[in-house]
DNA sequence: CCGCAACACCTAGCCTTCCTACCTGTCGAT
DNA sequence: ATCGACAGGTAGGAAGGCTAGGTGTTGCGG
């Protein structure tokens, strides 16, 4: 069977992935999802069923910012960027994220003591 | 304020944790928490509410095996072991992770390109 | 002797989040 | 004229974890 891209990435690391790609620089949601495909080097990608909802809620919770207007090649789309909130956020899942990969990484490696 | 011991872990990652704690030697559920939370260095906690759950998902799934029998201080505990095919998917549920946890270390890291 | 903490197991019910599968519409190239 | 990439979206369901409760035992401090 063909090397199967693998979707499915863990439930939680979505918004976290959302909000370090737009702290870097306001998108809309189609290139979001490029962009994190790119710049994780393709080993995740997110589907647009999971993606939209996405934006929506973290729009819904404060931590993005959304506004028309007009791609490079001049079509319309939606942009999203960071707000104050969404960055402070983005600084809090980076940590939950750092200690829950630093306690797997320990239990993965047995080290014990 | 204390280093808020913060439990919630993500999603998917429990049955990692078991199969990995349990590949190790077999323990019953009570010890399996204890030791996740020693061999992460305290940073990972799972509640009970979590684990038996998840215990008699992954024993429904094969791929652990529960048997009764005593601790060392005499009480009767049901100890969990893993099946061949547990290991199968431990191994599987490793490389999972691997890819998950380098794909966000690339996007956290800006690493573009 | 009483009570409480640690040991050891369990369930119900809710909540969140994600995925699959759809749908709409535009633009450019063939 | 049609097809793929671009760009947005929804509906429905499944999965998995959390909170909050419950049972019973053992051992220790007061």
């Amino acid at each position: 069977m063909a090397p199967t891209p693998k979707s499915d990435l863990l439930q939680g690391t979505l918004d976290l992935l959302i909000l370090k790609t737009l702290s870097l620089e306001p998108l809309h949601g189609y290139a979001i999802a490029q962009r994190i495909a790119l710049s994780s080097r393709a080993l995740l990608q997110v589907p647009q069923g999971s993606l939209y909802p996405a934006l929506h809620r973290l729009e819904n919770k404060g931590w993005l910012a959304a506004e028309w207007d007009q791609t490079e090649t001049g079509r319309e789309a939606k942009f999203y960027k960071l707000t104050r909130k969404g960055r402070q956020q983005l600084e809090h899942e980076v940590a939950d994220w750092k200690r829950l990969s630093d306690g797997i990484g320990f239990i993965l490696a047995g080290v014990e003591e």
